[in-house]
DNA sequence: ATCCATTACTTAAAGAGGTGAACTATTCGA
DNA sequence: TCGAATAGTTCACCTCTTTAAGTAATGGAT
């Protein structure tokens, strides 16, 4: 296996980690977490469209959505057009509380290509899309339909 | 966000849909097929590092190997000279179903790299590198001491 | 040689989170 | 306006995890 191929294994398994820190910080489960970041990185997001980002069911996105409003992370409001809607909001605390945490990390990781010269930069952009198609290519296209 | 950042957390991404595509090939759970990979990746464990790798508890442990020694993926076995020790292996048969999912993707992405010239090669490899040593330096060192 | 503390794993009871089925409220087309 | 469809929730049940207690084996101190 290529130092590359491992590093980006590597790469997972740290990013696993630091998901683990950031649940910590914000005290919430994976699943909530992975809501709250959602909501962070997309505004406000109908029950139904949680549940299909985070591949659980309706009644669990519920319940995560109980948890999330009851300690302040996240505010239920009901649609005024379409009273069936609700829509659900990242408190804007919170949100800041996670930004506190990702946008270090994510400014460091950004800062790391821009000490290479334009066309490591390309080879770099390219190596990175050419593993993501290749990996794309092993997963077998849901057929959930 | 630089497309080379965007891009990391889309491997990410994919990297999760893959795992969720291995664990209904060997038709286990997340716990289990993390607890089946450290077997294949690293040889037999005690039960007490696979708990230390998969942050789990030894209980939960106990319920995972029981789980996949009844469906043949692993095997116990007493560890001879000091007779509280288990052993789990990976069975020869799973080992080579997970490996039918995991080479031919690993492959893929390891001749990513290849198409490039050896300076081009170097910066993406320093890249990953880089990025890696920015990823750790936002996680605390665990503290569990 | 024999205790007693320690180590390794398991069993047991209880808790958290998930799913499928049924329920409520609202909207929309015939 | 009425029946079908949609959005979210409640309910019962199941799986997986944790904490606490239990069992078995080891090993150092006497």
């Amino acid at each position: 296996m290529h130092p590359a191929t491992q590093m980006i294994r590597e790469i997972l398994d740290v990013s696993a980690e630091f998901e683990g820190h950031l649940g910590r910080e914000l005290s919430v489960n994976p699943t909530d977490l992975a809501a709250m970041e959602h909501l962070i990185q997309s505004g406000p997001l109908a029950p139904s469209e949680l549940a299909r980002r985070l591949h659980i069911t309706p009644p669990a996105v519920t319940a995560s959505v109980d948890r999330l409003e009851a300690v302040g992370h996240v505010l239920r409001t009901h649609d005024a057009g379409d009273r069936r809607r609700i829509v659900i909001t990242a408190s804007q605390a919170s949100t800041a509380q996670a930004m506190g945490v990702l946008m270090p990390m994510i400014r460091d990781v950004d800062r790391v290509i821009e000490s290479f010269d334009a066309d490591q930069q390309a080879a770099i952009t390219r190596y990175l899309d050419q593993v993501l198609v290749a990996y794309r290519s092993h997963i077998p296209s849901d057929g959930s339909a």
